[in-house]
RNA sequence: GGUGAGUUACUCAAGCGGCCAACGAGGGCAGACUGUAAAUCUGCUGACUAUGUCUUCGAAGGUUCGAAUCCUUCACUCACCA
């Protein structure tokens, strides 16, 4: 049982700092049923998960079906500075109203993975608002800049001589002194965040806190680019709020190669199953794209069911195999003998006139199916399905 | 605090008095080819019922027939010195 635990829990990490007090505490449970605790933190900076969050999620997930409580550190804090993590400039600080609407959503999502018997979600600014300026002082004692300069992206930043700020120098420190108050077991996060998280381990020996956490981290799971890590502010995402059709439509629009990367990291099925499936393509005998479509299903399905996932597969086919139109497109009223590119801009799927000539001049707009070449058209009374590009649609319905 | 360099579209980055709605690259969008994949090739990429007009080159003023380009002030960024 244990061997088998720990298998799950090394499953896709990036890397492992002192195994050896994971294997201590999931053996431990396993004998008396001692729990241990496990934190993540989550700076709500945006409002939406997405499945670069589910990879950390699931991973926590795994810690909770062996005997993990999960501290779920909601930076409420900390997100007033802006996490320096990966950012080649200085990040825009958000206000508390903001973070604490964002933080909500976060809360209502999350739980679509996590076991809310086993968590605990706390706020930094708990125990970080009462810190004070002594304690701030006192807890920047604990480290130098020299070290806190060997931070990769901090390095870079300093020596392209760009601005780095001091509350941003603080940031680790706060998330580090985060582990000390939650006394935690193990922390985990993405591998982006190894200073930060090491630093948890250097602060939890420097307060005496008796244990040092060890530390998990997990792969960047990177988005629909393919070469960006998954986030918001990048738009390459697939976040697990969105709709059903979005979620297969998106997850097929990756690219074969990215395709088993989601997989080892997002996919429930066993690795066995995937390297075999990957032998099966190489081979020619299975289709890239049957294999992607399973993919799609399953990511789907977890975040609905079993039912929306198929909806979401027939209505993606029978757009894209079939030709159709899809049903569920918005419908748009607008006055009679309007212009065709008024009319594209009315129905929102054409941000300018400007831009709604040019797309007509290429040939990337159609009435009905039909491709027009007449940028002049105007439209007389009916309904029309108006189509731009491969995936825009609109209905409109002329007086 | 002093000295110097800089701030151009989504990003990087040219332009240094008219030929500038602004070179180039990336990104994005569209077309061809496909599996709405990738790769590749091609076109487009400020707005406006448009061979024209309007608004854009950190902000505000000024010089000029004419300014992204010159001058003044301000804001911000960076470097070196203190």
């Amino acid at each position: 049982m244990v061997t088998k635990a720990l298998e799950e829990i090394r499953r896709g990490t990036a890397e492992i700092i002192d195994m050896e007090r994971i294997e201590a505490l999931v053996r431990k449970y396993y004998e008396d049923g001692t729990t241990y605790t496990v934190k993540a933190g989550f700076d709500p900076t945006g409002a939406d998960l997405h499945l670069g969050h589910t990879v950390l999620l699931q991973k926590l997930r795994v810690f909770q079906n062996h005997g993990a409580r999960v501290q779920l550190l909601i930076g409420d804090f900390t997100a007033t500075i802006g996490d320096p993590t990966g950012k080649s400039e200085t990040r825009k600080v958000l206000d508390k109203e903001t973070i604490m609407v964002n933080a909500k959503t976060y809360q209502d999502q999350v739980f679509n993975v996590l076991d809310p018997s086993k968590t605990d979600v706390v706020f930094n600014s708990e125990w970080l608002d009462v810190l004070g300026a002594g304690g701030l002082v006192g807890l920047a004692t604990l480290f130098n800049v020299a070290r806190m300069l060997e931070r990769d992206d901090f390095e870079k930043r300093y020596k392209g001589g760009q601005s780095i700020s001091i509350a941003e120098f603080l940031y680790p420190l706060l998330q580090g002194y985060d582990s000390v108050e939650l006394k935690s077991d193990i922390e985990i996060g993405g591998t982006d965040q190894k200073f930060n998280l090491l630093m948890g381990r250097h602060l939890q020996r420097a307060y005496h806190v008796g244990k040092e956490q060890a530390v998990l981290m997990m792969p960047i799971l990177e988005g629909l680019d393919g070469v960006h890590k998954m986030s918001k502010s990048l738009g390459n995402y697939i976040g697990i709020a969105e709709d059903p059709k979005d979620i297969y439509a998106k997850t097929l629009s990756v690219s074969d190669e990215l395709m088993w990367r989601y997989y080892e990291l997002l996919s429930a099925k066993s690795l066995q199953e995937i390297m075999q499936m990957k032998e099966n393509v190489e081979k020619g005998i299975l289709h890239p794209k049957a294999v992607k479509e399973g993919l799609a299903l399953e990511l789907t399905e977890r975040f609905y069911n079993t039912d929306a996932a198929q909806e979401a597969k027939e209505a993606f086919d029978n757009v894209f195999k079939a030709n159709l139109i899809p049903e569920d497109i918005q419908e748009v009223a607008v006055e009679n003998n309007i212009w065709i590119c008024k009319a594209l801009v009315d129905a929102g799927i054409e941000p300018s006139t400007s831009q709604a000539r040019r797309d007509i001049k290429q040939g990337a707009v159609r009435i009905n199916q039909e491709k027009i070449s007449d940028d002049q058209l105007a439209l007389s009374s009916g309904e029309y399905v108006l189509q731009v590009g491969k995936r825009k649609f609109a209905k409109v319905k002329v007086d």
